[in-house]
DNA sequence: CCATAAAGCTAATCCGATTAGCCGAGCGCC
DNA sequence: GGCGCTCGGCTAATCGGATTAGCTTTATGG
């Protein structure tokens, strides 16, 4: 029944790629108004405000980043799923530094919350690669929480250009990469006392 | 030749603590000024607006955050510095999160930049755990960026309550300062070829 | 004591977000 | 084949916080 121009989801999505291109701070409703050739007012037609609008973008690179990863890993498992999820992972961020932007800041409720719902279908991909490693079930949370800290904090430093990563960082995320790896590789044998405690 | 009552310092320092109780969100002038029983346009004679406010907060995160790691692994090696450190910057954050918020965005450009230089600091104590590992020097950049990503990543999931860490959380932080202490005492021995390309 | 510069203040400006209320267009239905 | 309804857009207005301009006060140091 409706008719016209604009959806909720195109303004989403230009404003996603606007926040892509001149970075998520500058993200305004002006700009992104005058992207889509209409006046600011208009969009609340489509999205409750700003705020709502970030959270819209963050749930969008959130699930896209789901779809990303969850191809990645398809057929694949240990080492080989673990580089393509990371490569993966590396290029999304890479190619939309102002959507995942808007994923780090972003308050996460709880199930039903779509935030929340997209951030843990990326988590199940991992639990996936997890697997593969032969996690037991008692240490996977543990695992996957160390997995997530690791992105996260990648794309972060990453996008904030937090320590001119220029040039060679590609290499240093490979090296990590390769540690998580052989540490996931050494343990399964089983829980050896490796000492662990606080 | 100065005369009165606030200083720079005061006021970085009083909004520093203000971020930390409301949140840095809610970071303004208008109430760091009342806070500081003062009117908001008398802050511009102490800093240069929101955005040097902010920064100049990130800076003194950072600073105390040196300090305080420094002094956590002073005198310990191995595992128990990397614990030790792991505690403090835990500590650290679930103290200040308004604080450690601000310098998760804060651009940083190079050397001579105060916040490059703090950070640089923080550094230089991941490093003295990495070297207390055995971590050779061509690995090192590495290795530091890899544990920055896990502690960035840990610190802006925290504080940014992404993933409701609540209560366990301390158990997967240990685990996870369990797991890298696991991956840096294996390899020392020497480069065998566990894969790494690409 | 006086000249001065720093530190505050008030009033004013700017800007971006948001709200209020009006308007034209397609569409379902009579 | 026209009528009213709803939606999407618009203009004008409001709001709020940051910032600027320019005045005032006060302590200090000569």
């Amino acid at each position: 029944m409706p008719r016209g121009r604009l959806t909720a989801a195109d303004v989403v999505r230009a404003g996603a790629e606007l926040a892509d291109e001149i970075g998520y701070q500058d993200l305004a409703m002006g700009a992104l108004a005058q992207r889509l050739g209409v006046r600011a007012p208009s969009l609340y037609k489509h999205v409750d405000g700003l705020d709502d609008l970030r959270r819209r973008i963050a749930v969008l690179a959130m699930t896209e980043l789901g779809e990303v990863v969850r191809a990645a890993i398809q057929g694949r498992a240990g080492t080989d799923a673990l580089a393509s999820f990371a490569r993966a992972f590396g290029a999304y961020i890479t190619a939309h530094p102002g959507r995942y932007t808007a994923t780090i800041g972003a308050e996460v409720s709880g199930p039903g919350d779509e935030l929340y719902d997209a951030s843990a279908r990326v988590l199940e991909s991992m639990a996936a690669i997890l697997r593969g490693y032969g996690v037991e079930e008692d240490e996977m949370v543990h695992a996957l929480r160390t997995l997530r800290c690791l992105f996260h904090g990648y794309a972060a430093l990453h996008t904030a250009n937090g320590f001119q990563w220029s040039g060679d960082t590609d290499e240093s995320f490979d090296w990590m990469i390769g540690f998580v790896d052989r540490g996931l590789r050494v343990r399964p044998p089983g829980p050896e006392g490796v000492q662990d405690r606080r």
